[in-house]
DNA sequence: ATTTGTATACGACAATTGTCGTAAATAAAA
DNA sequence: TTTTATTTACGACAATTGTCGTATACAAAT
């Protein structure tokens, strides 16, 4: 029932819904001040960048003075989590352990996230069994 | 003093990677064959893809009589882990854990699986304690 | 030798994406 | 009120990608 074969935002999409989610509501202003931060683009870029993504209905917006205040219509666990099956799949076939052990391989988790991540399968463990 | 800003490969690349990646050295019509078994597509749509991805270097190939044997120059495990530092970047602000959360989250591992990961944690924890 | 089947090479096209430039509207400042 | 700055709306363009159709070449079968 639920089509979640949206397609997925780009690469540059995916920076705004970034910021959005953080920021929002946000002008186009206060967007691209922060896109700014990390890479030089102009102004019409981002804007323009926006507007197709209100096309597509990824953001919505509402009149505040002469600008808009826009926010994120789609949300952020959703679109990670589907950009993450994305990757598990294509690159991955399917297997979450191997993806894990990509992802850990280079990261340096702290004391803190090491303990979350052994709640984390310590949870997985005890649901397994439950299933057997 | 090495470039791994090579760009990424494209979801249909990314594709015939994967084949490749099984069954190198393959021809186009074995690369096609295995393709087609997820999707429906012109055999001279693959060619196509496979012939770019020889512009790019993403493949070498060898004749072999009237076809080409072609082989993935881009390895496996590279191109993974480019894949998920961008994803880790671009979705998860570089945080692993929560990367692995989300992984973990709809997966249902089975009881090695889960061993390993356990083990794999373990290390972490002692690398980590180390360097204290 | 003629026909038939594969492979490759090319060219084309539409959609998407990232990137701007320009024009028009309007608010703020001078 | 004239100028200046800020926003939005559009349109344009090149590169990339996915998709084929056609043309060529050549080996295999008839």
């Amino acid at each position: 029932m639920s089509k979640n074969d949206d397609k997925h935002p780009s690469e540059g999409e995916l920076e705004i819904l970034q910021i959005l989610w953080d920021l929002e509501p946000a002008t186009v202003r206060d967007i691209h001040d922060k896109l700014s931060q990390n890479k030089e683009v102009g102004y019409t870029t981002t804007l323009k960048q926006i507007q197709r993504m209100l096309d597509k209905g990824l953001v919505s917006r509402k009149a505040k003075g002469r600008s808009h205040l826009y926010t994120a219509v789609v949300k952020e666990a959703k679109v990670k989590q589907s950009l993450l099956d994305r990757l598990l799949n294509t690159a991955f076939k399917g297997s979450a352990v191997e993806l894990i052990q990509h992802a850990l391989g280079n990261a340096k988790p702290g004391t803190e996230e090491i303990e979350e991540l052994e709640k984390l399968i310590q949870e997985k463990k005890k649901k397994q069994q439950d299933d057997q």
